[in-house]
RNA sequence: GCGGGGGUCGCCUAGCCUGGUAGGGCGUGGGAUUGCUAAUCCCAUGUCCGCAAGGACCCGUGGGUUCAAAUCCCACUCCCCGCGCCA
């Protein structure tokens, strides 16, 4: 959501915006539901003003054993008038919800401008991709020659999309989330498991609903919806609250499965285990002040790349174009890992600063002192670790010879073993 | 799942039976005063509309009754206690 009084006085900045991400929004009728509304607003306070008046003459003269019969037939008919002025608006009130909470996040400065990945902009490269004197290996096969996945019963069982784990990798799977919680503990986060089905309401704090299904899961017959990210639960838990100023800012290493429909998919990464509908993930999440968000943002980015060069795998980070970019997200930088199997890089993590957007969905704010007006906070949250797909670098850069594949230095402590 | 008790403006609490402008304490900030510390007193401290003056809203949520609802009625929700079930 974004400040009505921006939209109101700058509207040709949020039409730019919108030309930028390439998105159809109702800006006119926006704008004119907003005035009808505060024009509402100002006729039904006015009449409220009138009904208090004569309720406490109607409580005076009673008091007093006067007679208040006429009076009270005045109440009666400012009490009719009202109902219907209110009838109407609530229908405005909620025609202007409807459209504010469909409005994409405003665009930093620094986004390049473009309709799709094609406008990414390439910020920097890390490592060097491995060379092989052999024949490599996609990280299909590997996981099929050496037993490490089963997909065809995964398919049976639940369809396609999902996976067994089997073996060393889910200790492989393991050890990624243990490494992570403690990378990010020495780092002062709070780690924390969040529940994995959310309400409504939450998952509107955190999210657009029109991008709901294409991409969250729906618990039938209940109030309920599987989390896409422990994002959404974490962003949602402050949901109505003033935090203390001096608490500020808040980092959580957030622990949860992640469900996701991937609708819209079809044919691409149909195999492996790259692109699923289920797997697990540590998140960083960050509740900052306005001043510091976007330092907290380049803080966030330099802990996933210092975690991807401690497991030694290549990356380069992609700065977002603006038609790219998640719609809840003013900056978004991806870190593509190298993929031998596939050679190319390929998204693992995304590091986003949402600005005030969800906090203003879900009334988050601080202050520092009780006296003051408290204001909206800023919210950040960035991949540290999504086990699957980097589970898929590791196998398809680490692999040997002998079709087996060593381990990072970094986590074989977590394996107890050194190759696969 | 059943029975009982509860949810009040940051925190604690009064008001509910008997409907008529939501009161107090704590905390926090500002000010006054006292030679310092302490104490005391005053003001501020939820949301929305408004340039402002001012006004409206707010008692878990949503309905209902009524001229009028924190208060009465109904439904839902969450918390606490007891029972049941259970990894």
């Amino acid at each position: 959501m974004l400040d009505p009084k921006l939209i109101r006085d700058n509207p040709e900045k949020i039409r730019e915006m919108l030309r930028l991400r390439n998105i159809d929004f109702p800006l006119d009728e926006f704008i004119k539901s907003d005035k009808e509304r505060r024009e509402l607003i100002i006729k039904t306070d006015e009449l409220r003003k009138t009904k208090n008046q004569i309720s406490i003459e109607i409580a005076k003269k009673k008091k007093s054993n006067e007679d208040a019969s006429s009076i009270i037939k005045q109440m009666q008919t400012i009490s009719q008038e009202l109902q219907k002025l209110e009838e109407i608006q609530l229908k405005t009130e909620d025609n202007y919800k409807k459209l504010s909470l469909t409005l994409p996040n405003l665009i930093h400065e620094s986004v390049p401008a473009g309709k799709d990945e094609t406008a990414n902009k390439e910020i920097r490269k890390s490592g060097n991709t491995p060379t092989f004197d052999f024949k490599i290996l996609d990280h299909i096969d590997l996981t099929q020659n050496l037993g490490l996945v089963d997909l065809e019963r995964a398919a049976k069982v639940s369809g396609a999309r999902f996976y067994y784990l089997k073996n060393q990798l889910v200790r492989l799977n393991q050890a990624l989330l243990q490494f992570a919680l403690d990378f990010l503990t020495e780092k002062n986060y709070t780690p924390i498991q969040t529940p994995y089905m959310i309400n409504r309401n939450a998952m509107e704090g955190a999210i657009i609903a029109r991008d709901f299904e294409d991409v969250i899961y729906k618990v039938e017959g209940e109030d309920l919806y599987l989390i896409g990210t422990s994002e959404h639960a974490i962003a949602s838990m402050y949901e109505d609250e003033i935090i203390e100023g001096k608490s500020l800012p808040l980092r959580y290493a957030g622990v949860s499965p992640c469900f996701r429909k991937e609708a819209g998919a079809h044919g691409r990464d149909q195999k492996g285990i790259f692109r699923v509908h289920q797997f697990e993930k540590v998140e960083q999440f960050v509740f900052s002040t306005p001043e510091e968000s976007w330092n907290e943002h380049e803080k966030m980015l330099h802990n996933v790349e210092e975690f991807y060069q401690k497991l030694g795998i290549p990356y380069r980070i992609m700065l977002l174009s603006s038609g790219d970019m998640g719609k809840v997200s003013a900056k978004t930088y991806d870190l593509e890992a190298w993929m031998a199997g596939q050679n190319s890089y390929r998204e693992v993590a995304s590091c986003s600063n949402c600005l005030d957007f969800q906090a203003r969905r879900l009334k988050i704010r601080f202050r520092n002192r009780t006296d003051e007006q408290p204001q909206y906070l800023h919210t950040l949250n960035s991949t540290l670790v999504a086990t699957t797909r980097t589970m898929v670098a590791i196998l398809e850069n680490f692999q040997t010879k002998d079709g087996h594949v060593s381990i990072p230095k970094a986590i074989q402590k977590y394996i107890g073993s050194s190759t696969i």
